[in-house]
DNA sequence: TATATTTACTTTAACGTTAACTTTAAGGTT
DNA sequence: AACCTTAAAGTTAACGTTAAAGTAAATATA
């Protein structure tokens, strides 16, 4: 068992308080007394129990983070930052990862608030009523990754989706490319109708009819279902050809079935990712993408919380938004 | 403030026992009361407070993990698989990113001895002695991510690097690569120099000197440092040339540089990675890996330490070792 | 010199829960 | 009727720390 301050005062004929303002710091003790107990102390290799310090002071110094999929790139990069922040202040991460499971996520919820985080980050991964009512109940502070449903007034950190797509679907079309596909997934998320409709703000911009936009729909997030989508639904009829990839992960699985099916890149079809990963910049043609902030989100969104939990009085709701930009590259 | 059993107790003029039990299911309790008190709970949005019996049971049901660079996928693979497990078993998981740093790591072992984890995993960045020393003082268990000092008696898990680079260059070889570089980094890793030496077994089972193997050492894990690496150091010396590089991520970059040097891949030059992450299938040559099961590695790891947590004395430590195959695709 | 202030501690109680033991009343046994 | 058993509670103390209030001696103040 570990030592405790009980066994300091103990050897050192002091009470208890005296070791735990001593260890403290506390101006009461004097600096020969306080000596005495830091040298036992280490002597004794103690530590002190958070635990009980958290159950007097009501605040644990640690922050509930719940992800879909934490071997994602985004949302390691977002992790990274968060961790990074909280850290820095003396916070510790308790991370769930939710495997997109919305029954996960309600238990990792739950979970977290018995272990009584001071905060919690959460990344929906589907906007049910379930966690919004799960939600409303809870008195800690917490801050929403990409979602920000009008039943709950709270704090929220996003991507501009349908900036970024607009972004995309317009530097195609100027580009000339006249065919335009969007390969999207993850139907039942806010930031899919964000990322149509952001394509559709680049349609109405050039007037041309929404209808013309083409929609693949990828039932999962992954390279095989992206490339198998591609091979089936992109065509080339010799106008110039744009494919707008969900994803810069995705787009490699989309780049590898363009070139099966012989289309040149970027003189017939042209590619643009989202994201802008690390190998984005070095893959055999360099990938054109929206630069998306991860590390950048992450850190605003625990800096964020952060505000919200040293502050007395719960702040007014804020809905962050990470602004993207286009990164051309050589695929388009 | 959240409702506590005391709350609960005196709304329905009971003992705080008589809570406390009822709500665990006690056989003290009637079915009566228990439906009383549990009903009341619900009502007053009760939560058990964790920390409060962590107190008491002096189990804390949260596992610490370390890692260097959680957005690096390694280790984002791996800390799925170490959280999956122990979530299955209501365990949590505090993370913390040590940034490669050594005095990060450091703190971070401390701050998780007073957060009373119930045991540790730790992923180091180098193999100092600061970080054994600790360790030696620790009194729960802990099991070590791709390291096993000698100076340590204790759990670990690696990936058998040793064994992957003499695959990979075995394979280099006798495919008729003549000059052999390898393009490596974390010199201060244990893992390096086993690589090297899995290289050299190669060597050596083609009767081959190994001296003509090309050692290239780049300073930072990032694309850009190993594509100028290639760049600079890589020749075609009409003999085919075999490039084995540290991981997949870092083979993208040195992809690019082989091809802007005008090298032919797989005729002239043929390229081997590591690890086989999800993208390397569908690069546009799919890339010659090796295969490396991060998320079982985290899975096993959870797996141990839980048996080590569960078990009434200490288990004989145990070295895991997970094996590597070699996936055979387009750039060799 | 008597009183106020300061220094350096100590005492008490509380945080919310649970383990271990005790009590009370009802029911069963001989 | 006296005793034993059992069901269903209740009581006490502990986990390790800290906030707040208390105390005694030393020092400063008038």
């Amino acid at each position: 068992m570990p030592t405790t301050q009980k066994d300091i005062a103990a050897k050192l004929n002091v009470s208890i308080m005296t070791v735990s303002k001593a260890l403290k710091g506390h101006p009461d003790i004097s600096a020969k007394t306080r000596k005495r107990v830091e040298d036992t102390a280490r002597e004794m290799n103690y530590t002190v129990n958070v635990v009980a310090r958290s159950l007097v002071q009501k605040r644990t110094h640690t922050i509930g983070v719940i992800v879909p999929d934490i071997s994602e790139l985004y949302y390691a990069e977002i992790v990274r930052g968060i961790e990074m922040v909280f850290r820095q202040h003396q916070y510790n991460i308790l991370l769930i990862d939710s495997e997109n499971d919305p029954d996960i996520e309600l238990d990792a919820i739950q979970t977290l608030l018995e272990k009584r985080v001071d905060g919690l980050i959460f990344g929906p991964t589907e906007k049910t009523s379930r966690y919004i009512n799960l939600l409303k109940t809870i008195s800690i502070p917490y801050i929403l990754i990409n979602n920000t449903p009008k039943e709950l007034d709270c704090d929220s950190i996003s991507i501009d989706r349908r900036h970024g797509s607009m972004l995309s679907v317009s530097h195609l079309i100027s580009g000339g490319y006249e065919d335009i596909y969007f390969l999207y997934t993850f139907k039942h998320l806010e930031q899919s109708q964000h990322s149509i409709n952001g394509c559709y703000d680049a349609f109405d911009q050039f007037n041309l009819p929404r209808e013309a936009l083409k929609l693949v729909y990828c039932e999962n997030r992954d390279l095989e279902t992206f490339y198998n989508k591609t091979l089936e639904s992109v065509q080339y009829n010799n106008k110039k050809t744009g494919v707008y990839a969900w994803d810069d992960e995705m787009a490699v699985g989309v780049y590898r079935a363009l070139v099966e099916k012989g289309f040149s890149i970027p003189v017939q079809v042209g590619l643009v990712g989202f994201d802008d990963i690390r190998i984005s910049k070095y893959l055999p043609k360099s990938l054109t993408t929206i630069y998306c902030p991860k590390f950048e989100m992450g850190k605003k969104c625990a800096e964020r919380l952060l505000l919200q939990i040293l502050s007395e009085q719960p702040l007014e709701p804020e809905n962050i938004m990470m602004t993207l930009k286009l990164i051309k590259r050589e695929t388009t």
